[in-house]
RNA sequence: GGGCGAGUGGUGAAAUUGGUAUACACGCCAGUCUUAGGAACUGGUGCCGAAAGGCGUAAGGGUUCGAGUCCCUUCUCGCCCACCA
């Protein structure tokens, strides 16, 4: 029966909104549930019809947990910065505000023709100043904690968009927008040191529940490779020549076979390597290789990068290394199949055993060495693992035990070190574009010598943000790859926030992938002017007085030399509490280090080497002295599990000032990272019992009091909406995303997580993906391809139910799928079929009609957990049919049906109940239950198989006994006719099969 | 070249994870109806065969009473990365 569904599902569509039942509580007796989806860049094209896979995906899972219960945050906003809106608003002399409007209205109306329960509430948009004040205000701290520095970097520039790109956007030597050509620049840019965060954005990957591919695509990309660093000595080199800077000549490689260094006959540098010039004087044939730089500087990294072509290269005449193994001279050769910015830009070559050394060498006829014998022979090159042979000390141990001996060796000799690598480069930050955040810094020639931060860049004071971006008239970016924002001279000339005399504005804007790097906790205070602190907390600056500053380089001279050996360090509890309240300095004072149980001998000698003065006091605590600033280390038993924490006050028994923090309470904690410094950060809830514990039980000591200010910080802070929200529970978007968005935004969440701005380690708990939607002829959907589907029409004729009917039944969700018109016609015809049913009921239905839908109920409930959206509908569909061919189904199953379609075409099923007289709407009702006694069969058809091969069929109780079966299976007059002879075996599966093996 | 994923009817796909292969839907064929609609309804639809039966999940081999599912070899397609030492 036909029904018209623009009527109702507009209808249906105001009740929602007018009754806000989709709005979240910060505050519930009811468990929270943060649904996410990746919201979306509102562009010009309007909403594409993959859009709402995702998006039904999450709503459909949002309506069930709201049935079950669950006090659910399903939010949307605007990912609105970024360049089609600029290069759109450029072509058509329009202001990318304005243009940004239009496209944000276009999307919500969309949106809102498809009855997703968002919470409109909530709605964000990353371009609005009340936005973006903190997107600055988060730029600001990474840059006090020495995350955002400035720097001159080779950076991939597209020509055509004028524009610095991250490694990330070029795609095959092209730009990822506009599919133009890119090449090396090198400009001054900000950069974020997510290196720095490299370990943990594997390590934590752990306790995640992200899809497999989620997790393997991060970790490679990140790219940790373990090895090992050595310096090779560059004997021709006259020291006198070269003065005493460069006393110590050398050509350091990393590499992640040290075993293999004794089969090292050659050395490779990049063209990009500076010990060219620096030598330049040395090396004989310096024309020769300054051409072939400039050739390999000509190739775009695509054409570098072409594995499949021969690889080039140049002698260095007139230098050449020493292998420190094998005490033998070997050739320098500049080629371009080794790149600069990976390790150190040069390699040791062992052509024996890595298949690029191996093609080099054969083509120029260098010496090639077995240094490690395969379990089988192999020809030509072998890289993998086997036994050290022609390695002097190494001989006969494995390529692990080979590893682990030449490591200790070259670092006894100081000539080389374990190193860990990564493939991850820091995040250029910095865009010469209009349309995105200000940078919010300063540049003081003046300051530059004065201020704390050195190079004269300073950050502008909170209270001056958001700083806003200035409305103009043109705002194209220029060839000389200067931002648009520099034309404007008032905007550009300022005032220095340190000295007030004058100063100018950064004038490059942020990427778009800042905005949306911490998007999902804006949805938990979407107006709050609190974002990251609560309440009357007010976040003072403290300035720090000269011991601060003397503590903070004894804390980083410390760490470097400490983490030089690999000893892991973490601050105490003073200085987690100062991640939440900002007061870092004033705890400077009374800073504690925890060493690592099994290194802490080691850390004491090495600090003692380094002239601290130890002091040991009681129960292996130590007092560090140095240049009159005390440090006071203690052991942490990490690995048992315990770390312990301690208070001041000497004349308290030592088991009450040594109080054992349990490894329960260290559940949230994790390594934090601050001014390079790994230190243990607890969850503010173990913080808050924390101090409780002090408080109570020594009210009187200067602690004790200061406890006061700390635990009610404490206690507001942990009933702040953010803390309430956070972690999102389930990140539902595309695979695209996963060296992007999703890596950046772990990164911010980690740094805010630092300095107590965010209330967990990870952002997401969950993370699931969607397969594409493709077009109809297998390609992707494109405007060029001119096969793009209109969401817009799908509504007005098919209507928004059949449309999220059809996108949850077409396939599995995780698997790309072509488009079929057929299909939503199909699923059309299924809403059709459920309104013919709602007709006429009967008092009393069959059996097996009540079974189907028990059965229906339970794999419903269980298909949307797993994302088996497909089954789930397929499965309603199956009810539907019974349903029809029974010709009768009673008011109260009908109901319970209507409850469970509900997430999925919710205006239709909302209609239906209502019509029956049902109070209310579904959403606030209940999620049914099923009987598990009807969700099994009396009779059904067991299978009778004669040496596994289908013979007959005979019907039984799904639990009959297997004597009842067989006997049944006997008389079946098919099966019987091969029963004639032995019969050797009988296998019954109850409820499937009895199989007899004659 | 490396990593990950996938190959099942004419099409999108199911298959309780080792237990009756092709559920559900589209399409197609035949029929009914007329309010010609991107209609509805009924029946049929893996292949060969008149039937009995046989053959069928990319190809080949293996384990098993039993394999789409597990193991080995090969091929094809998709996505991501790509000279990462």
């Amino acid at each position: 029966m036909n029904y018209d569904h623009n009527k109702i599902e507009k209808k249906w569509q105001k009740r929602w909104m007018d009754s806000g039942v989709f709005e979240a509580k910060d505050d519930s007796d009811k468990p929270r549930e943060y649904l996410l989806i990746e919201f979306p860049y509102p562009s010009g094209a309007g909403l594409h019809i993959g859009h709402p896979r995702s998006y039904t995906a999450l709503d459909v899972i949002a309506r069930k947990k709201r049935m079950e219960g669950k006090n659910v945050l399903y939010p949307i906003g605007w990912d609105a910065f970024g360049l089609p809106t600029e290069n759109f608003a450029i072509k058509h002399g329009r202001k990318p505000q304005e243009v940004t409007k239009e496209n944000t209205d276009t999307f919500r109306r969309q949106l809102q023709s498809l009855g997703f329960s968002f919470d409109w509430s909530r709605e964000i948009n990353t371009t609005d100043p009340e936005y973006y004040k903190w997107t600055q205000w988060i730029f600001m701290q990474m840059f006090k904690h020495g995350l955002a520095y400035k720097d001159k970097v080779a950076i991939n520039w597209c020509i055509n968009c004028k524009i610095g790109l991250a490694n990330e956007e070029v795609v095959g030597g092209a730009c990822e927008r506009c599919g133009g050509e890119v090449e090396k620049r090198s400009k001054e840019q900000w950069m974020l040191r997510i290196t720095q965060y490299a370990d943990r954005l594997i390590d934590d990957l752990k306790s995640l529940d992200y899809i497999e591919p989620v997790k393997t695509q991060q970790k490679n990309w990140i790219g940790r490779s373990e090895g090992a660093s050595i310096k090779f000595s560059l004997p021709d080199v006259v020291e006198e020549e070269y003065g005493p800077e460069h006393a110590q000549n050398f050509l350091e490689v990393f590499t992640t076979r040290p075993d293999t260094v004794f089969g090292a006959t050659y050395m490779v540098i990049a063209p990009e390597h500076d010990m060219i010039e620096k030598y330049a004087d040395q090396i004989e044939n310096i024309k020769e290789i300054r051409d072939y730089i400039r050739q390999a500087g000509k190739k775009s990294d695509f054409e570098r990068a072409d594995a499949g072509k021969e690889k080039t290269g140049v002698e260095l005449k007139g230098m050449q290394a020493l292998n420190p193994l094998t005490d033998e001279r070997i050739s320098i050769w500049v080629a371009d199949y080794v790149m600069a910015g990976y390790g150190t830009g040069a390699i040791m070559a062992v052509p024996a055993h890595d298949e690029r050394d191996f093609e080099f060498a054969t083509k120029f006829g260098i010496k090639i060495v077995d240094v490690v014998e395969p379990q089988e022979k192999v020809e030509g090159c072998f890289a993998g693992e086997g036994t050290a042979v022609n390695s002097d000390f190494l001989n006969g141990l494995s390529t692990v035990e080979a590893k682990k001996k030449i490591t200790d060796w070259l670092e006894s000799y100081g000539i080389g070190s374990a190193k860990v690598q990564y493939k991850l480069r820091d995040w250029v930050f910095s865009r010469q574009r209009y349309w995105g955040e200000p940078i919010p810094m300063v540049h003081c020639e003046n300051c530059k010598t004065k201020s704390k931060y050195g190079d004269g860049w300073l950050p502008l004071p909170e209270s001056e943000l958001p700083l806003t971006l200035p409305e103009v008239d043109k705002y194209e970016p220029t060839d000389t790859g200067e931002s648009p924002l520099s034309k404007i001279e008032d905007w550009v000339n300022t005032e220095c926030p340190e000295c007030g005399g004058p100063a100018k504005r950064e004038t490059d804007v942020m990427p778009n992938w800042a905005g949306s790097s911490w998007y999902f906790m804006r949805y938990a205070a979407p107006k709050s002017d609190e974002m990251f602190g609560v309440n009357n907390w007010k976040r003072t600056e403290i300035q720090p007085d000269e011991l601060d500053h003397r503590l903070f380089d004894l804390f980083e001279h410390m760490q470097s030399l400490l983490g030089e050996h690999d000893v892991s360090i973490w601050a105490s509890g003073s200085l987690m509490i100062n991640g939440i309240n900002k007061e870092l300095w004033r705890h400077m004072h009374d800073l504690d280090l925890f060493v690592l149980g099994s290194d802490f001998d080691k850390a004491l000698k090495i600090l003692r080497d380094d002239g601290f003065v130890v002091h040991e006091e009681d129960r292996g605590w130590n007092r560090i002295e140095k240049d009159g600033c005390q440090v006071e280390l203690v052991p942490a038993y990490h690995l048992s599990g315990d770390v312990y924490t301690h208070l001041r006050d000497k004349s308290l028994p030592p088991e009450i000032r040594q109080q054992t923090l349990h490894k329960q309470d260290m559940e949230l904690s994790d390594r934090g990272f601050l001014w390079g410094t790994s230190f243990k950060t607890l969850s503010p809830k173990s913080m808050l019992e924390h101090y409780e514990f002090l408080h109570e039980t020594f009210p009187d000591t200067r602690e004790g009091k200061e406890d006061d200010e700390k635990i009610k910080f404490l206690q507001d802070y942990l009933k702040s909406p953010l803390n309430y929200w956070a972690p999102v529970t389930w990140y539902n978007g595309g695979m695209e995303h996963t060296t992007l968005h999703l890596l950046y935004s772990r990164f911010w969440n980690k740094f805010l997580f630092d300095i107590g701005a965010a209330p967990t380690n990870e952002p997401y708990e969950k993370r699931t993906s969607h397969g594409l939607i493709l077009a109809e002829d297998g390609h992707k959907m494109s405007k060029s391809k001119g096969n793009v589907v209109n969401p817009d029409e799908i509504v007005e004729k098919f209507g928004a139910d059949a449309l999220r009917i059809y996108e949850m039944f077409m396939g599995p969700f995780e698997e790309p799928v072509p488009w079929n018109m057929n299909g939503l016609v199909g699923a059309k015809r299924f809403l059709d079929k459920i309104v013919g049913l709602s007709g006429v009921f009967v008092d009393a239905e069959p059996d097996d009609v009540t079974r189907e839908l028990h059965k229906t109920i339970k794999k419903v409930t269980e298909d949307i957990e797993n994302m088996r959206f497909n089954t789930a509908v397929a499965q309603m569909m199956i009810f539907v049919n019974k349903c029809k061919e029974s010709g009768a189904v009673t008011k109260e199953s009908f109901e319970k049906f209507l409850r469970i379609l509900c997430p999925f075409a919710p205006h239709l099923a909302n209609e239906l109940a209502d019509q029956l007289g049902y109070d209310g709407m579904l959403e606030a009702g209940e999620w049914p239950k099923y009987d598990a006694e009807l969700v099994v069969d009396e009779v059904v058809n067991i299978a009778v198989q004669i040496n596994g091969k289908l013979r007959g069929e005979v019907q039984a109780a799904p639990d009959a006994s297997q004597d009842e079966v067989e006997r049944l299976a006997r008389a079946d007059t098919n099966a019987a006719k091969y029963l004639e002879g032995d019969i050797k075996k009988v296998i019954y599966v109850p409820g499937r099969l009895i199989n007899f093996v004659v």
